[in-house]
DNA sequence: CCTTGACCTTCCACCAACTGGAAGCCCTAG
DNA sequence: CTAGGGCTTCCAGTTGGTGGAAGGTCAAGG
């Protein structure tokens, strides 16, 4: 199976498998021709690597992940703590965005949003005291 | 002030008030043996950048609403569509997240985590439909 | 007067995770 | 035989900086 079509099944952009293979990702046999060719067991590990990377996980992590994937006798709890720090992080990422848009959200109801100049937020913005 | 004074009283570090002026969004003094010197204009203007970044305002969007609350006639309504904008920005983030972390969480709730190998966080990564 | 150390300057390289585009080979259909 | 599409490599750009090297400047201490 050549790129576009190992791209189609899975889903992810011919760019990014080259980039993967740059990377070290994933290492496909070549054509006579020079063109990459992929494996059943090559498209199993570019899916893994997409189903991975959507679920938050970096690059790195995904390497690893796959590393413990094809380690038979890792612990499962080696790959829980991942998953469950990923979680923290994404909790912390959580927090941050929502109090950035609850200050967002106080400095806009304050506005009037009108025509005239006289503007809230960037009275905030410019380090104008809060009246 | 020099660079490093600039620096402590905007809470931002020298590299990237450099790296401002790089980009265009500062143009300070500079004095005769060429260190940049940072008036209070500078200072207001970095103050403003730094807050306006730390709210989540990309460069890009940091560097229009300069040029906004420069523009003494601006309508107020122009800044606060931005401030709306970037709240909806948080908000879809904020969904992709929370959904990010159900699914890990759900993935990670039915892992035992102990030190037999199976585990359904990989199962699902390496594709296997679920039980 | 000289040295030392803390500044300052510029420039170049690097980070993640790609994306776009150019130049050029390959293959097939008409 | 040519036109198109797909493939290859390589280079540059994205965002928002950060780290470091090489070298100029300045003030204090001996």
């Amino acid at each position: 199976m050549n790129i576009s079509a190992a791209a189609k099944v899975t889903d992810l952009p011919a760019k990014t498998i080259r980039y993967y293979e740059d990377i070290g990702l994933i290492k496909p046999d070549r054509t006579a021709n020079g063109y990459r060719e992929y494996s059943g067991k090559d498209l199993h590990r570019l899916r893994f690597l997409q189903r991975a990377h959507s679920l938050g996980f970096s690059i790195e992590e995904c390497r690893l992940l796959f590393s413990l994937y094809e380690d038979q006798y890792r612990a499962s709890a080696d790959v829980k703590s991942i998953a469950i720090d990923k979680i923290r992080q994404i909790d912390r990422k959580l927090d941050e965005l929502h109090s950035l848009k609850v200050t967002l959200e106080n400095l806009a109801d304050h506005c009037h949003g009108d025509d005239r100049p006289d503007c809230p937020i960037m009275d905030d913005l410019s380090g104008k005291p809060t009246s």
